[in-house]
DNA sequence: TTGTGTTTTATTGCCTCC
DNA sequence: GGAGGCAATAAAACACAA
Protein backbone atom coordinates (compact mmCIF):
# COMPACT_ATOMS: atom_id res chain seq x y z
CA UNK A 1 0.00 0.00 0.00
CA UNK A 2 1.47 3.42 -0.84
CA UNK A 3 2.99 5.33 1.57
CA UNK A 4 0.30 3.31 4.03
CA UNK A 5 -2.01 4.48 1.88
CA UNK A 6 -5.72 2.51 2.56
CA UNK A 7 -7.94 2.22 -0.85
CA UNK A 8 -11.40 1.61 -0.74
CA UNK A 9 -12.80 -1.12 -1.75
CA UNK A 10 -12.10 -2.11 -5.54
CA UNK A 11 -14.85 -3.44 -6.00
CA UNK A 12 -16.64 -1.94 -9.10
CA UNK A 13 -19.91 -0.50 -9.32
CA UNK A 14 -21.05 -0.92 -12.79
CA UNK A 15 -23.70 -3.28 -11.52
CA UNK A 16 -25.92 -0.12 -10.41
CA UNK A 17 -25.75 0.37 -14.17
CA UNK A 18 -26.53 -3.02 -14.73
CA UNK A 19 -29.57 -4.61 -15.83
CA UNK A 20 -29.09 -7.42 -13.57
CA UNK A 21 -27.69 -5.77 -10.30
CA UNK A 22 -25.07 -8.32 -8.40
CA UNK A 23 -26.39 -8.25 -4.97
CA UNK A 24 -23.01 -9.46 -3.83
CA UNK A 25 -21.13 -7.41 -6.14
CA UNK A 26 -23.18 -4.48 -3.85
CA UNK A 27 -22.78 -6.31 -1.05
CA UNK A 28 -18.61 -6.08 -1.04
CA UNK A 29 -18.41 -3.01 -2.71
CA UNK A 30 -17.66 -1.28 0.90
CA UNK A 31 -15.21 -2.91 1.83
CA UNK A 32 -13.39 -6.44 2.09
CA UNK A 33 -15.17 -8.72 4.14
CA UNK A 34 -15.48 -12.37 4.76
CA UNK A 35 -17.16 -13.95 1.68
CA UNK A 36 -19.90 -16.17 2.66
CA UNK A 37 -17.99 -19.41 2.28
CA UNK A 38 -15.37 -18.14 4.51
CA UNK A 39 -11.96 -16.70 2.54
CA UNK A 40 -11.30 -13.57 4.31
CA UNK A 41 -11.50 -10.55 1.71
CA UNK A 42 -9.47 -7.41 2.28
CA UNK A 43 -10.38 -6.02 5.46
CA UNK A 44 -8.80 -2.59 5.40
CA UNK A 45 -5.90 -2.36 7.99
CA UNK A 46 -6.04 -6.31 8.38
CA UNK A 47 -3.76 -7.09 5.56
CA UNK A 48 -0.53 -6.92 4.30
CA UNK A 49 -0.10 -4.46 0.98
CA UNK A 50 0.57 -7.59 -1.26
CA UNK A 51 -2.96 -8.53 -0.80
CA UNK A 52 -4.15 -5.61 -2.79
CA UNK A 53 -2.14 -6.53 -5.71
CA UNK A 54 -3.71 -6.68 -9.16
CA UNK A 55 -4.49 -10.35 -8.51
CA UNK A 56 -6.82 -9.25 -6.08
CA UNK A 57 -8.90 -7.29 -9.24
CA UNK A 58 -12.05 -7.84 -9.47
CA UNK A 59 -14.98 -7.91 -12.25
CA UNK A 60 -16.33 -4.99 -14.26
CA UNK A 61 -20.04 -5.31 -14.73
CA UNK A 62 -21.21 -5.56 -17.85
CA UNK A 63 -22.95 -2.20 -17.90
CA UNK A 64 -24.94 -3.55 -20.95
CA UNK A 65 -26.58 -5.27 -18.75
CA UNK A 66 -24.61 -8.82 -19.83
CA UNK A 67 -23.90 -10.93 -16.53
CA UNK A 68 -20.61 -11.65 -17.11
CA UNK A 69 -20.01 -13.61 -14.33
CA UNK A 70 -22.77 -14.36 -11.38
CA UNK A 71 -20.19 -13.67 -8.64
CA UNK A 72 -18.06 -10.64 -8.59
CA UNK A 73 -16.13 -11.01 -5.69
CA UNK A 74 -12.84 -9.98 -4.97
CA UNK A 75 -10.20 -12.29 -5.84
CA UNK A 76 -8.60 -13.60 -2.56
CA UNK A 77 -5.47 -14.68 -1.74
CA UNK A 78 -3.21 -15.96 -4.14
CA UNK A 79 -2.74 -19.84 -3.56
CA UNK A 80 1.29 -19.42 -3.71
CA UNK A 81 0.07 -16.27 -1.09
CA UNK A 82 -1.80 -18.15 1.64
CA UNK A 83 -1.37 -22.03 0.50
CA UNK A 84 -5.27 -22.24 1.19
CA UNK A 85 -6.93 -24.42 -1.87
CA UNK A 86 -10.34 -23.96 -0.73
CA UNK A 87 -9.79 -20.48 -1.00
CA UNK A 88 -8.30 -20.84 -4.92
CA UNK A 89 -11.03 -23.78 -5.13
CA UNK A 90 -13.57 -21.46 -4.20
CA UNK A 91 -12.53 -18.66 -7.11
CA UNK A 92 -11.78 -21.34 -9.31
CA UNK A 93 -13.40 -18.89 -11.93
CA UNK A 94 -12.00 -15.83 -10.76
CA UNK A 95 -13.22 -12.63 -12.58
CA UNK A 96 -10.78 -10.37 -14.37
CA UNK A 97 -10.35 -7.13 -15.09
CA UNK A 98 -12.78 -5.58 -17.54
CA UNK A 99 -12.41 -2.45 -19.59
CA UNK A 100 -14.94 0.27 -19.29
CA UNK A 101 -17.20 0.23 -21.56
CA UNK A 102 -17.55 2.48 -24.92
CA UNK A 103 -20.11 4.54 -22.78
CA UNK A 104 -18.47 5.45 -19.98
CA UNK A 105 -15.31 6.25 -21.51
CA UNK A 106 -16.92 8.78 -23.90
CA UNK A 107 -18.47 10.21 -20.42
CA UNK A 108 -15.10 10.43 -19.06
CA UNK A 109 -13.42 11.62 -22.09
CA UNK A 110 -15.83 14.48 -22.05
CA UNK A 111 -15.52 15.12 -18.59
CA UNK A 112 -12.02 15.03 -18.91
CA UNK A 113 -12.07 17.84 -21.92
CA UNK A 114 -14.00 19.87 -19.75
CA UNK A 115 -11.50 19.64 -16.81
CA UNK A 116 -8.05 17.16 -16.95
CA UNK A 117 -8.06 17.29 -12.81
CA UNK A 118 -10.70 16.01 -10.45
CA UNK A 119 -11.88 17.71 -7.04
CA UNK A 120 -13.26 14.95 -4.72
CA UNK A 121 -16.64 16.46 -5.24
CA UNK A 122 -16.34 16.43 -8.97
CA UNK A 123 -14.87 13.06 -8.98
CA UNK A 124 -18.10 11.09 -6.85
CA UNK A 125 -20.50 13.15 -8.70
CA UNK A 126 -19.02 11.66 -11.97
CA UNK A 127 -18.64 8.11 -10.54
CA UNK A 128 -22.20 8.28 -9.73
CA UNK A 129 -22.84 9.69 -13.12
CA UNK A 130 -21.00 6.74 -14.77
CA UNK A 131 -21.51 4.04 -12.78
CA UNK A 132 -18.43 3.25 -10.90
CA UNK A 133 -15.86 3.69 -8.25
CA UNK A 134 -14.63 7.14 -7.28
CA UNK A 135 -11.51 5.63 -7.00
CA UNK A 136 -11.52 3.93 -10.75
CA UNK A 137 -12.74 7.88 -11.84
CA UNK A 138 -9.46 8.84 -10.48
CA UNK A 139 -7.76 6.13 -11.84
CA UNK A 140 -9.05 6.92 -15.21
CA UNK A 141 -8.20 10.77 -14.83
CA UNK A 142 -4.43 9.71 -13.54
CA UNK A 143 -4.04 7.16 -16.40
CA UNK A 144 -5.47 9.56 -19.25
CA UNK A 145 -3.37 12.57 -17.62
CA UNK A 146 -0.22 10.29 -18.47
CA UNK A 147 -1.12 9.75 -21.98
CA UNK A 148 -2.01 13.26 -22.96
CA UNK A 149 1.44 13.89 -21.54
CA UNK A 150 2.95 11.56 -23.68
CA UNK A 151 1.31 12.96 -26.49
CA UNK A 152 1.75 16.18 -26.08
CA UNK A 153 5.89 15.71 -25.54
CA UNK A 154 5.51 13.74 -29.02
CA UNK A 155 4.07 17.10 -30.68
CA UNK A 156 6.20 19.18 -28.80
CA UNK A 157 9.10 17.28 -30.11
CA UNK A 158 7.55 16.76 -33.60
CA UNK A 159 7.26 20.64 -34.10
CA UNK A 160 11.07 21.20 -32.36
CA UNK A 161 11.78 18.86 -34.79
CA UNK A 162 10.31 20.83 -37.65
CA UNK A 163 11.42 24.10 -36.90
CA UNK A 164 15.17 22.96 -36.44
CA UNK A 165 15.10 21.24 -40.08
CA UNK A 166 13.14 24.62 -41.20
CA UNK A 167 15.94 26.51 -39.61
CA UNK A 168 19.12 24.39 -40.36
CA UNK A 169 17.74 25.09 -44.10
CA UNK A 170 17.79 28.24 -43.68
CA UNK A 171 21.08 28.27 -42.55
CA UNK A 172 22.70 25.87 -45.10
CA UNK A 173 21.07 28.41 -47.86
CA UNK A 174 22.86 31.36 -46.29
CA UNK A 175 26.45 29.65 -46.27
CA UNK A 176 25.63 28.70 -49.74
CA UNK A 177 25.18 32.12 -50.98
CA UNK A 178 28.19 33.19 -48.69
CA UNK A 179 29.94 31.26 -50.74
CA UNK A 180 28.72 32.62 -54.05
CA UNK A 181 29.51 36.33 -52.95
CA UNK A 182 32.80 35.38 -51.96
CA UNK A 183 33.78 34.21 -55.42
CA UNK A 184 32.01 37.01 -56.98
CA UNK A 185 34.57 39.07 -55.31
CA UNK A 186 37.18 37.55 -56.05
CA UNK A 187 36.24 37.46 -59.47
CA UNK A 188 35.60 41.29 -59.44
CA UNK A 189 38.94 41.78 -57.81
CA UNK A 190 40.52 40.38 -60.91
CA UNK A 191 38.77 42.09 -63.53
CA UNK A 192 39.61 45.58 -61.30
CA UNK A 193 43.37 44.34 -61.30
CA UNK A 194 43.52 43.45 -64.81
CA UNK A 195 41.94 46.91 -65.63
CA UNK A 196 44.49 48.93 -63.71
CA UNK A 197 47.38 47.41 -65.36
CA UNK A 198 45.73 47.93 -69.08
CA UNK A 199 45.44 51.71 -68.20
CA UNK A 200 49.19 52.04 -68.04
CA UNK A 201 51.78 53.94 -66.07
CA UNK A 202 50.27 56.90 -66.96
CA UNK A 203 47.31 57.58 -64.86
CA UNK A 204 49.01 55.35 -61.80
CA UNK A 205 49.07 58.68 -59.79
CA UNK A 206 45.69 59.92 -59.76
CA UNK A 207 44.63 56.42 -59.49
CA UNK A 208 46.74 55.66 -56.27
CA UNK A 209 45.04 59.41 -54.86
CA UNK A 210 41.41 57.90 -56.19
CA UNK A 211 42.11 54.64 -54.45
CA UNK A 212 43.23 55.86 -50.87
CA UNK A 213 40.17 58.18 -50.94
CA UNK A 214 37.97 55.47 -51.44
CA UNK A 215 39.78 53.22 -48.82
CA UNK A 216 39.61 56.19 -46.18
CA UNK A 217 35.77 56.65 -46.77
CA UNK A 218 35.03 53.08 -46.36
CA UNK A 219 37.16 52.02 -43.71
CA UNK A 220 34.97 51.19 -41.09
CA UNK A 221 31.99 49.52 -43.77
CA UNK A 222 35.11 47.86 -44.74
CA UNK A 223 36.23 46.33 -41.55
CA UNK A 224 32.27 45.32 -40.93
CA UNK A 225 31.92 43.99 -44.45
CA UNK A 226 35.35 42.11 -44.20
CA UNK A 227 34.26 40.50 -41.24
CA UNK A 228 31.14 39.25 -41.97
CA UNK A 229 32.63 37.59 -45.61
CA UNK A 230 36.07 36.27 -44.15
CA UNK A 231 35.60 35.76 -40.28
CA UNK A 232 32.43 34.49 -39.42
CA UNK A 233 29.42 32.89 -40.74
CA UNK A 234 27.32 35.17 -40.76
CA UNK A 235 25.60 36.69 -43.86
CA UNK A 236 27.51 38.83 -46.47
CA UNK A 237 25.27 41.81 -45.61
CA UNK A 238 25.73 44.03 -42.49
CA UNK A 239 22.82 46.90 -41.96
CA UNK A 240 20.23 44.95 -44.56
CA UNK A 241 21.95 46.08 -47.65
CA UNK A 242 24.04 43.99 -49.67
CA UNK A 243 26.53 46.75 -49.89
CA UNK A 244 28.33 45.21 -53.93
CA UNK A 245 30.35 49.10 -54.07
CA UNK A 246 31.18 48.37 -50.52
CA UNK A 247 32.69 44.97 -50.92
CA UNK A 248 34.40 46.05 -54.36
CA UNK A 249 35.97 49.09 -52.33
CA UNK A 250 37.00 46.29 -49.66
CA UNK A 251 38.39 43.57 -51.96
CA UNK A 252 39.89 46.68 -54.17
CA UNK A 253 41.71 47.93 -51.12
CA UNK A 254 42.82 44.65 -51.09
CA UNK A 255 43.95 44.59 -54.67
CA UNK A 256 46.82 47.42 -54.34
CA UNK A 257 49.66 46.85 -51.95
CA UNK A 258 50.04 48.42 -48.64
CA UNK A 259 53.24 50.92 -49.46
CA UNK A 260 51.04 51.97 -52.01
CA UNK A 261 47.79 53.36 -49.75
CA UNK A 262 48.68 56.26 -48.06
CA UNK A 263 47.43 55.49 -44.75
CA UNK A 264 49.70 55.49 -42.46
CA UNK A 265 51.55 52.44 -40.36
CA UNK A 266 49.12 52.56 -37.44
CA UNK A 267 45.81 52.98 -39.68
CA UNK A 268 47.28 49.90 -41.80
CA UNK A 269 47.48 47.90 -38.89
CA UNK A 270 44.09 48.58 -37.14
CA UNK A 271 42.68 47.99 -40.57
CA UNK A 272 43.96 44.80 -41.24
CA UNK A 273 43.49 43.67 -37.82
CA UNK A 274 39.99 45.02 -38.37
CA UNK A 275 39.91 43.15 -41.53
CA UNK A 276 41.29 39.88 -40.60
CA UNK A 277 40.82 39.90 -36.78
CA UNK A 278 37.06 41.27 -36.93
CA UNK A 279 35.61 41.68 -33.26
CA UNK A 280 33.26 38.62 -33.25
CA UNK A 281 29.59 39.01 -33.97
CA UNK A 282 27.44 37.70 -30.94
CA UNK A 283 23.98 37.40 -33.06
CA UNK A 284 23.71 36.72 -36.68
CA UNK A 285 19.78 36.42 -36.75
CA UNK A 286 19.00 39.98 -35.38
CA UNK A 287 20.78 41.14 -38.68
CA UNK A 288 18.83 38.70 -41.06
CA UNK A 289 15.74 39.82 -39.50
CA UNK A 290 16.50 43.47 -40.50
CA UNK A 291 17.38 42.75 -43.78
CA UNK A 292 15.80 44.65 -46.72
CA UNK A 293 16.28 42.63 -49.09
CA UNK A 294 15.56 39.51 -48.05
CA UNK A 295 12.25 38.84 -46.71
CA UNK A 296 11.51 38.80 -42.96
CA UNK A 297 12.08 35.25 -42.07
CA UNK A 298 9.46 34.25 -39.44
CA UNK A 299 9.64 34.09 -36.38
CA UNK A 300 9.27 31.06 -36.39
CA UNK A 301 11.79 29.58 -39.18
CA UNK A 302 14.44 31.03 -37.79
CA UNK A 303 14.27 32.05 -33.51
CA UNK A 304 11.41 29.89 -32.92
CA UNK A 305 11.13 32.35 -29.89
CA UNK A 306 14.53 30.34 -28.83
CA UNK A 307 17.25 33.29 -27.87
CA UNK A 308 19.98 32.58 -30.10
CA UNK A 309 21.83 32.44 -27.55
CA UNK A 310 20.42 29.98 -25.95
CA UNK A 311 23.39 27.59 -26.24
CA UNK A 312 21.64 24.80 -24.40
CA UNK A 313 19.00 24.59 -27.77
CA UNK A 314 22.18 24.61 -30.08
CA UNK A 315 24.51 22.37 -28.26
CA UNK A 316 21.24 20.46 -28.87
CA UNK A 317 20.49 20.57 -32.27
CA UNK A 318 23.78 20.28 -33.56
C1' DT B 1 -4.69 -20.93 -32.96
C1' DT B 2 -0.87 -18.76 -31.29
C1' DG B 3 2.67 -15.54 -30.61
C1' DT B 4 3.55 -10.79 -30.14
C1' DG B 5 2.91 -5.99 -29.67
C1' DT B 6 -0.18 -2.36 -27.93
C1' DT B 7 -3.65 -0.42 -24.95
C1' DT B 8 -6.06 -0.07 -20.76
C1' DT B 9 -6.85 -0.60 -15.87
C1' DA B 10 -4.80 -0.72 -11.58
C1' DT B 11 -0.97 -0.84 -7.99
C1' DT B 12 3.12 0.83 -5.76
C1' DG B 13 6.36 4.01 -4.02
C1' DC B 14 7.81 8.52 -3.77
C1' DC B 15 7.02 13.37 -3.57
C1' DT B 16 4.69 17.75 -2.58
C1' DC B 17 1.37 20.48 -0.42
C1' DC B 18 -1.39 21.97 3.27
C1' DG C 1 0.81 13.16 8.78
C1' DG C 2 -2.78 12.56 5.42
C1' DA C 3 -4.38 13.39 0.70
C1' DG C 4 -3.51 13.51 -3.84
C1' DG C 5 -0.43 13.62 -8.00
C1' DC C 6 3.00 11.41 -10.78
C1' DA C 7 6.32 7.93 -12.69
C1' DA C 8 7.14 3.33 -13.13
C1' DT C 9 5.32 -0.89 -13.53
C1' DA C 10 2.23 -5.16 -13.63
C1' DA C 11 -1.11 -7.60 -15.76
C1' DA C 12 -5.39 -8.29 -18.27
C1' DA C 13 -7.62 -7.20 -22.52
C1' DC C 14 -7.28 -6.48 -27.11
C1' DA C 15 -5.52 -6.36 -32.06
C1' DC C 16 -3.45 -8.59 -35.60
C1' DA C 17 -0.27 -11.06 -38.46
C1' DA C 18 1.44 -15.68 -39.60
Amino acid sequence: MAGGRVYPSNNNNNNTSAAGSNNLSVLFQSQRVASPSGPLFNIPGSCPSSFLGSRSMVSFEDVNGANRGSRSFFRALDQEENGDEDVDEYFHHPEKKRRLTVDQVQFLEKSFEVENKLEPERKIQLAKEVGLQPRQVAIWFQNRRARWKTKQLEKDFDALQASFNSLKADYDNLLKEKDKLKEEVVQLTDKLLVKEKEKGNSEEPQQKLVVAEAEQESKVSINSAKSDIFDSDSPHYTDGVVHSSLLEAADSSYAFEPEQSDLSQDEEDNLSKGLLHPPPIPYIFPKLEDDGDYSDPPATSCNFGFPFEDHAFWSWAY
